[in-house]
DNA sequence: GTCCCAGTTTGATTCAGATCAAAGTGCGGT
DNA sequence: ACCGCACTTTGATCTGAATCAAACTGGGAC
């Protein structure tokens, strides 16, 4: 079967992740270039996007769908170093390797631009070049909340602590309410990414569902029942919260 | 007693991280700016430097000594998130906040600027802004295998990795060889960059003297007696070996 | 429909590292 | 020289999560 991608070219103007992604502080004038050079490519659940130590070809931005960044030891235990949702970025100005993986949970378009002339771009376009420098702290800031969740939680307050990410980063109605929160991953791909085993994982899901905090018949989709219980399981300091 | 900084007022010329901190690409018209903005501040081993939640007052460049970003959980649990070396950068253009704890670990001096200044002077000079970014992707790839080594690896693994990672930032001699590796961190605080606990570390850097990989007599300095069983012991791919 | 298989749950057992508990060690101060 | 205290080592025991081992579930292919 040949795969449509969801979004066939179209407008920047009118693209989700125009306010957030590395075009967040471009110009109409700015933003016509980039409409000019952008490609849209969709990939599957499943699929390799770049392999650990291929060359990058192309630079992009997430438009829809989760990828996710791993590293592996050479026996074959592995760790995801970082999830990559909607606006964020894959490809670094001045680095010409990978030095992870990135694969695609769910199916997935990223609006791609070769590498050569993208670069040129960036420095000549400070705006460009100064969202790139926030979306690498961003990134940084939380890498390092997950240094301190990979080293020091529990593994309830691993899960926790991520069905609270995905709650965050979600979109939510009116009120402010998630009615479903989507699961972009598999037990195993939870696992690798919170430094646990797919059992454990799914021990500590119907542990969590036994108490009432959540909520989920199929794998695909959990129901926050107790926001406030499951930030109390997270283990984070309560003050320090952030206007979602 | 009064604590006399090692490296009174002196020349940028002559500064031992010229070619690798914040001011790397400055040509000698950047340099002199620079060099009429900055401070130096010396702190002692155990002094805290940036408390978290504080607001960024200035940036600075780690001259001498080392520095440790930390991260707690609220019942006292406490993970480091970064070790900063000799060329390291503190604080972030467009950060007003510093996320963790800063603290000296060792005898410290670093090269201050004053936040607003600073700023302003990034904005001038893509050589600044431009090293900035590379620092920052710098940390980011430190925080990634950092991730993988606190998600996956085991007491032993992390031992290694630690021991390697300080003998591959450490001066070494004319024939690339390293006498004595200062240990900058007491037993407690390596375990918390670690993510374990100060007995594990203790029982496993005794494990490896009594293997013949290390040996040390006193707590602060340890001497490699085999670099190859250390590294095999790291865990790490042996390919895609970086030159020291 | 029913077969298949990847993904998931559940249970029993093991084990690495945490925790609890004393001793040791060595350096700075007097 | 001795004391005190912060840091380290060492030992005994405990435990959370890994590992091993089946069974279960549900969606897609035919």
């Amino acid at each position: 079967m040949i795969i449509i991608p969801k979004i066939a070219v179209s407008s920047c103007t009118s693209c989700p992740i125009r306010h957030r992604a590395v075009c967040a502080r471009c110009d109409a004038d700015e933003l016509e270039v980039l409409d000019a050079m952008k490609t849209y490519r969709s990939f599957a659940a499943g699929d390799n996007i770049l392999w650990r130590g291929e060359p990058f070809e192309f630079v992009a931005s997430v438009v829809t769908g989760v990828a996710a960044l791993s590293k592996t030891l050479e026996d074959g235990r592995t760790q995801m170093v970082g999830l990559l949702l909607p606006s964020d970025f894959i490809g670094r100005p001045g680095r010409d390797e990978v030095l992870f993986d990135v694969t695609a949970t769910t199916d997935l378009t990223l609006c791609c631009f070769e590498r050569a002339p993208f670069e040129k771009l960036v420095n000549e376009t400070p705006h460009i070049a100064h969202r790139l420098m926030e979306l690498a702290l961003d990134e940084l800031d939380a890498a390092r909340d997950w240094m301190l969740l990979l080293g020091r939680k529990t593994a309830r307050e691993k899960i926790a602590t991520f069905i609270e990410l995905l709650s965050r980063r979600s979109s939510k109605d009116a009120l402010g309410r998630i009615e479903k929160l989507a699961m972009p991953m598999t037990r195993d791909q939870i696992a690798n990414y919170l430094g646990l085993t797919l059992e454990t994982v799914s021990r500590q899901f119907n542990a969590l569902k036994k108490e009432g905090v959540i909520d989920f018949s199929d794998r695909k989709n959990v129901i926050i029942c107790d926001l406030f219980a499951l930030q109390e399981a997270t283990g984070n300091d309560s003050d320090g919260g952030l206007v979602p």
